[in-house]
DNA sequence: GCTTCTTTTCAATAATTTCGGAAACTTCTG
DNA sequence: CAGAAGTTTCCGAAATTATTGAAAAGAAGC
């Protein structure tokens, strides 16, 4: 039957991306409703993703709502249905800008913040003979912070020419690059 | 005390390394054992990470093997000394490439090969009245298709001008995003 | 505005997974 | 062989994740 091909193939993307996303630190779950809503056609409801998951409503709701405070997913409501619909953002791109966007702030911008304040710490520490310690450990956090500066930068670039002009930014770091 | 100051910041700095390792997926503790040696100014062994951290021997062991997997810190011996000694890569573009190869590697080539595997699974399935929603699935897996082959190459392109070139890729890229 | 039905959220409990420590085991060196 | 360093295994602790059931919120009908 035709359908069942379509359907464990489906099933088969919605588990490897849940798996990918675990080993990234995020919930599985979560990362399944996201792969089955970014492949679905139409808006599912919390029904829909509890059946196809076989997860308890608790969880579906819990995880459809940390969906939506990243912003990978979006609410709608059907016209003379009571229920909740949902859909996801399907623009490649702009799914990985919210990511980047969430990650950087949420656990990219403590390291940078407490980088500074480490650095802070040690400005008085130029005298006694630990100086040379001192020394390797303060060129060590300017390296890392200086890094993780043109990342930030880099990405930004990135997501603003987006896929637009990524033939010709290819194009341009490849010529740099040779 | 001047030390005080300058243990408490590399302390600081190890804390929070392993922390966001630890929501990246990334054990806090080979984090932490990563981080303290990314800092240190000489070789440390064993000991001294069992020390510095609070653990055991056994999970320093553990630890301090699969940051050797990743490549990420080298085994070396002092003359004289029976122990061994580990000391971590501290170029930090090393560092980001060699993370970079690895987790491509483990967790982003299964779902590239998912994809092609669910895309084969489908290719019969162009008869029937579920044609639009095939229709609208395999756009999906190609456009996530087409997005992770665009973040491989541009991967390999940063990696390859690394810091050298990268004030010129950066100009070169704000120019086209402009 | 109130009731009723449906859906969502929350809190407590349960299950699963991950992580770390102790100790047994292996290897190496002298 | 003795002693020290390193590795592996097993088991318990801790953290994370999921389920259940009850309360709260919201819409439709009266």
């Amino acid at each position: 039957m035709v359908d069942t091909a379509f359907e464990k193939s489906k099933a088969l993307f919605v588990r490897r991306w849940g798996e990918m996303a675990a080993s990234w630190g995020i919930s599985r779950t979560m990362a399944e409703i996201h792969a089955l809503m970014y492949i679905a056609a139409k808006p599912l409801c919390t029904d829909d993703v509890m059946a196809q998951l076989q997860v308890s409503r608790g969880n579906a709701s819990m995880n459809l709502r940390q969906l939506l405070d990243w912003g990978l997913i979006d609410r709608i409501h059907q016209r003379g249905d009571r229920k909740e619909y949902f859909v996801a953002e399907t623009e490649v791109w702009e799914i990985f800008e919210t990511i980047t966007r969430e990650r950087r702030r949420r656990e990219l911008q403590p390291v940078v913040d407490t980088i500074d304040q480490c650095q802070e710490m040690i400005e008085g520490c130029a005298n006694g003979d630990l100086t040379e310690d001192v020394q390797v450990y303060r060129d060590r956090l300017n390296n890392m912070q200086d890094f993780l500066g043109t990342m930030h930068g880099l990405l930004n670039m990135v997501l603003k020419v987006k896929k637009s002009g990524l033939g010709r930014l290819a194009h341009s770091i490849s010529r740099l690059a040779g």
